[in-house]
RNA sequence: CGCGGGGUGGAGCAGUCCGGUAGCUCGUCAGGCUCAUAACCUGAAGGUCGUAGGUUCAAAUCCUACCCCCGCAACCA
């Protein structure tokens, strides 16, 4: 039987400057949800890379007397070390200056031109190059310094020159039913009322191409004009699954089932993502959820606060699986957030180290020390054993509710409180009092403590691959057997399994903060 | 009238969509345990859930008004 697919995909990353926290984010947070389904048993496509066309790759580029190419070509590999030092299990990492890329692009832009789409008009406008956006003479204001700026406060210059256009406004109704008709397409909810409102109030048709750039995708038939970066970004999606070869890859994954995207660039994703799609014939993309920012302490980052805290410093600080579980415990996935070096030792030490670490280390050793090294086998169960097993068998399907609505916290929440309860059982049990006076019942407690470390231990695998393979390793349980298929009462830890001798897997880390903060 | 987020015990947060004894982590205090990574367990102190109204048998949660903080520049998801 052919497993369901999974298709997700993050945004591609702007490779003008480095990576920072908050492309990890993006990364940590897809990823999670990638290995979740992965381990639910679909077949999934995780697709991530580099937008790397536009104005702006031209502007930082020329100020470090660089090509576009040649920064790019810079840049790019440390987002793919990012990528790889967060821990992503990606099929693809995608470069929009890939030539395959350029192929799918032209082809995107053909079919939407085939389709009437696509008209040749000359644009006069007030454009902002960082913005890389036209305004309405009524956006902007000329300033006492004698430079005009726009609604963003970026200065804009006036433009005229021959551009294509996207007939985006013929779509306004079609977006709007296709909004009405599957809700769950834009998520969270604060964010698809300002879609519904932004479309509602009238959609313009949009200026797609340029002729003063070259460094793009060039438009087919027309190679002084240069694709708008929106239009070859967004299409890196379906370049990643093949297109335009239309059998294979793309048949099997198209359309994506979740574009996992930064709050900022919604618009682009469930306004003009959709109207491109439905103009060149292509099915469009189950749902787009956008997460928030982050802040250091409340604050937005920034280099001359000084709060700027590097992604790979972290890592190599506090490890991949430290750092993921922090940002996806801490912060409600699709809300801002905010963090501290505190607050990331806090959790590592409170949550893993503690409540996690402990619980697997205090119950492994006593099994080395008194069932021999093996897994111990149980008598009958009693009524708390069953209550105990009960709770963590429902964590399957909460965490399957809470990750269906990348409500990553919320699935690590229910995990924990069962880890809570798990510690609360130990206690009450107290094993070590049982080794004298009812080795049976010790044993029993013993088991029913390692299953639910076992159990936690596969939940908690897509946050934390290695931690939970290192778990799972001290457990016993073969490589094969990590996946939700084994969950519940039909799949227990087997007695007699021989365990090597346990170690904890997560260290605590001492409060004094790195420079960093 | 620009857009958006937020104001919950000392700190940081969840809960708000689908009203019903105010919860979590850290910190503080007092006990317990000794299997364990100075970890774990129990109990206590500490909150009029920004303010003022309204709806309701019942409001942190719904409605109205208002106050305050923070993003929407830059290196940005």
């Amino acid at each position: 039987m052919t497993p369901p697919k999974f298709f997700i995909t993050t945004a591609i990353s702007y490779p003008n400057g480095l990576p920072h926290i908050g492309h990890a984010y993006e990364a940590m947070a897809t990823d999670a949800l990638a290995r979740f389904k992965r381990l639910d048993g679909y077949d999934v496509f995780f697709l991530t890379g580099t937008d790397e066309h536009g104005a702006k790759m031209v502007q930082t580029a020329t100020r470090e007397g660089l090509t576009p190419r040649q920064l790019a070509d810079r840049n790019v590999p440390k987002f793919e070390e990012m990528v790889t030092a967060i821990g992503c299990s990606n099929q693809d990492f995608i470069r929009t200056s890939d030539e395959r890329h350029h192929h799918a692009t032209q082809e995107i832009w053909r079919r939407m031109a085939a389709n009437g789409d696509i008209y040749k008009d000359v644009y006069a406008g007030w454009y902002s190059v960082r913005d890389e956006a036209y305004y309405a003479e009524g956006e902007t204001e000329l300033q006492t310094d004698g430079i005009r700026y726009g609604p963003q406060r970026t200065p804009v210059e006036w433009v005229e020159e021959e551009s294509y256009f996207f007939r985006l406004g013929a779509y306004q109704d079609t977006l709007l039913k296709h909004y009405r008709d599957n809700p769950r397409f834009i998520g969270p909810e604060e964010r698809r009322n300002e879609v519904v409102s932004f479309v509602e109030s009238g959609l313009r048709d949009l200026s797609i191409s340029r002729t003063t750039l070259s460094w793009g995708v060039s438009v087919p038939d027309d190679p002084k004009h240069v694709m708008y970066v929106w239009v070859d970004a967004l299409t890196n999606y379906v370049t990643g699954v093949g297109f335009p070869d239309e059998s294979g890859s793309f048949e099997r994954y198209w359309p994506a089932d979740l574009h996992i995207i930064g709050k900022d660039i919604v618009r682009f994703h469930a306004v003009y993502w959709p109207a491109f799609l439905m103009s060149a014939g292509l099915a469009l993309p189950e749902r787009v959820f956008a997460h928030g920012f982050l802040f250091n302490r409340g604050e937005k980052m920034s280099k001359s606060v000084g709060n700027v805290v590097d992604p790979f410093d972290l890592i190599e600080t506090y490890g991949p699986d430290q750092v993921r579980y922090f940002f996806l415990r801490e912060v409600p996935f699709g809300k801002d957030g905010s963090y501290s070096i505190e607050g990331i030792v806090n959790r590592i030490n409170a949550d893993l180290a503690n409540d996690l670490g402990n619980l697997a280390q205090r119950s492994l050793t006593m099994i080395a020390r008194n069932c021999g090294g093996r897994v111990p086998a149980p008598a009958a169960l009693a009524d708390v054993d069953d209550a105990l097993l009960a709770t963590a068998d429902d964590l399957l399907d909460t965490c399957r509710r809470a990750m269906d609505d990348q409500q990553i916290h919320q699935a690590l929440t229910a995990i924990w409180a069962v880890i809570g309860d798990a510690n609360r059982y130990f206690a009450a049990a107290a094993p070590w009092e049982l080794k004298k006076t009812d080795p049976a019942r010790m044993n029993t407690v013993l088991f029913v403590t390692a299953e639910l470390v076992r159990i936690v231990s596969i939940l908690v695998q897509p946050v934390m691959p290695g931690s939970g393979a290192r778990l799972l390793d001290l457990l016993g349980v073969a490589e094969n057997e990590r996946s939700f298929a084994v969950l519940g009462p039909e799949s227990r830890l087997k007695a007699g399994t021989e365990l090597p001798t346990p170690k904890p897997v997560f260290p605590r880390v001492d409060r004094p903060a790195p420079s960093a903060e």
